[in-house]
DNA sequence: ACCTGAACACCGTTCAAGT
DNA sequence: ACCTGAACACCGTTCAAGT
């Protein structure tokens, strides 16, 4: 009763924490089942029975993150205010702060699948942050603040600035000093793609 | 005489054209210094002559992408008209181009690295196909096709809409099929982004 | 200068066996 | 159900030694 193993069922959960963390702070190539299963007090096999592979723990772990940027979309969604604007801005922000505080992880969300059949749930995912914008822009069509036409023409384009400056920013391209005081010019670019007329 | 042995000096490039073979046929996961060796015809411990370690391989190959895709964007402009419109078009078709024929190459490039040394050259590379960016709406401010303003806080943008792009294609999330038929809308957003008043 | 061969300390994965 | 221990077939890296 006394020091119970550590993991009463929760050893996959505990397995994902810790590969965050080293993926975090030594990067994916130093990320090793066997020191995972040493740090946690498990047999080197025992990850195996949560993730048929290592593959299998780097998915989990990118959907995780694809899970996590979403809700930080959506929180950020709720903080800003009615105009398209604001909302625009706010999400690229939010975007933006994910992917600088969590390099190694969006870096692991959008890496080339080898394996096509695991990556369907990674893409899917990656689709509903897609489904957002065109959600925003949608409303703002609505409104009269967004041009008309094709939601997806105009959408998926934003979306794309929006991702290739967070994969600068990320990649070390755009130097971090840069990030914040680029960010206006990205978001006043954004909005001239997306204004009427 | 007969049969001498392969590398009268070139294993370095050898290793470097073998492993980009690899890297696109079986992806990063898959490359392994000593089955390059083996591949080879030469001992295991052969490579590390040419190449400090797994990463510095890694990085000499990123570099040459670097310079294949600065070469082919160099080429795209000779091919183009004068108009700003062209160029651009031309600048987009040849960098998505690249990149969904060299996914698994493009993917490497951009990678965050944990070295921050040997990154220099990667993210020097990378800035050399912004400033061509950068050069493109200068020349375009000029003629009048682009509306004035700092030339970063335009080129930077559309720089960061094309790589976007791009990083959606590779990744999987934009299909295949879908690549081609998003570029138009993608372009005509940037001349958006770009156009005087 | 360039490469070999052996050695070292790791890996991921599998599988019988234990509880 | 979940984990262990041993085994297998690999790795990357280093270093004396060869040519």
């Amino acid at each position: 009763m006394h020091t119970r193993r550590y993991h009463h069922g929760d050893l996959r959960a505990a397995l994902l924490t810790r590969a965050e963390q080293t993926l975090r702070e030594k990067g994916p190539g130093a990320l090793s089942l066997r020191e995972l299963a040493r740090d946690l007090g498990v047999s080197h096999a025992a990850p195996s029975r949560h993730f048929k592979d290592k593959q299998a723990l780097l998915d989990a772990l990118a959907l995780a993150g694809f899970e996590r940027l979403a809700a930080a979309l959506t929180g950020s969604r709720e903080a800003a205010g009615e105009e398209f604007a604001d909302r625009l801005a706010a999400l690229v922000r939010a975007y933006v702060g994910f992917a600088t505080g969590n390099a190694e992880l969006l870096d692991l969300m959008y890496t080339v699948k080898h394996d096509p059949a695991a990556s369907d749930a990674l893409i899917t995912a990656a689709h509903q942050l897609g489904a957002m914008a065109e959600e925003m822009v949608a409303e703002g069509q609505r409104s009269g603040e967004v041009r008309q036409g094709p939601v997806d023409a105009i959408a998926m384009p934003v979306f794309t600035t929006l991702h290739g400056y967070a994969s600068f920013a990320v990649s070390g391209v755009l130097p971090a000093a840069e990030v914040e005081s680029g960010l206006d010019a990205v978001i006043a670019y954004m909005l001239r793609g997306c204004a009427p007329s």
